[in-house]
DNA sequence: TAACATGTGCTAAATTTATAGCATGAGACT
DNA sequence: AGTCTCATGCTATAAATTTAGCACATGTTA
C-alpha cells in the first residue's frame, strides 16, 4: 500500500523494485490482487501490465496516517508531533518553507484569538 | 504494535479494549507472541496476565514511523507534512502551543542562516 | 517464421495466522 | 476446603497468505 501511495501508482514489478526485503514476484501478485478484494486497490490495464492505484483519495489517506501516528506516538498532540518533525536530524528546511510555516501559524494564531 | 505504543505497555485484555473491531481472544494472545518472536515486543509476567513492551525506544519508534509518512504521502517534504497537520480541521493549538511552535521556527531559521 | 521475453490466469502446495477449547494454576470469596 | 474467576499453556483445526510453476497471449528480435 505504502508504495503504491508514495508512487501514486504502480506496476508489480515497481513493487517489488521498491520492496527492501520483496517475497516472490507470484507472492506480491496475489497480494495485490486481495488488497483490491479488500477494496484498497484497483488497477487499470496498461500494455500488458496492470496498473495499480490507490482506491482512497490521497489527502484523505495522509489525513488519517498523520492522524494515527499522532495518537500513537504523540498521544494526541499535534504540537509535539510537528516537533519532532521539525527536530529532525536529516530536516534541513529551507527559509522559503519556514518563512510558509511561519506564516501558517501566525494564521492559526489570528484565527485563535478570534 | 499500535496500541502496545500508545499505551506504553499492555495486556491481552487491554489490546482487545483497545481494538475497534477485535480479533479473538485466542488471536490476540497469538498475535502478541508471534510479535514477541519476532522481537518487536517483550512481556514480563505482572501479577497473573503478561504485560507486553515495545522492543524498540519510543523516540526511535516515532522518528521512524513519521519519516514513513512524510515519504509515502508528502514525498518526503516535511514542510508539506506539518501543513497538513496544523491544517486538520480538528487541530485546535492553544496559544502557548503556537508561540512554542514559532519559537522552534525561529530557531530554525537562525541556524538555517549560520 | 521461429525463438525469446514478459506479464497475466490459474492451480496446487507450503507456510503462517486466527480460532476454539480444554487443562492447569493462582487468587478471591464464602 | 470448596467454588469461582482469570489468565496462561497447549493442542488441534480452520482460514489466509506466500510460494512455485505451468499454460497462454502478446510483443520483440534474429
Amino acid at each position: 500500500m505504502d508504495i503504491v501511495f508514495a508512487k501514486g501508482q504502480a506496476s508489480v514489478a515497481e513493487v517489488i523494485a521498491a520492496l527492501p526485503d520483496p517475497p516472490s514476484y507470484s507472492a506480491v501478485r496475489a497480494l495485490l490482487r486481495i488488497l483490491e478484494e479488500k477494496g484498497h486497490l484497483t488497477h487499470r490495464e496498461e500494455g500488458k501490465q496492470y496498473i495499480y492505484f490507490p482506491t482512497q483519495e490521497r489527502p484523505v489517506a495522509a489525513q488519517s496516517a498523520l492522524k494515527r501516528v499522532v495518537q500513537t506516538f504523540f498521544g494526541g498532540s499535534v504540537e509535539r508531533a510537528v516537533t519532532a518533525l521539525l527536530n529532525e536530524d536529516e530536516t534541513q528546511l529551507s527559509d522559503e518553507e519556514l518563512a510558509r510555516l511561519a506564516e501558517l501559524i501566525e494564521q492559526a494564531k489570528r484565527k485563535d484569538h478570534a
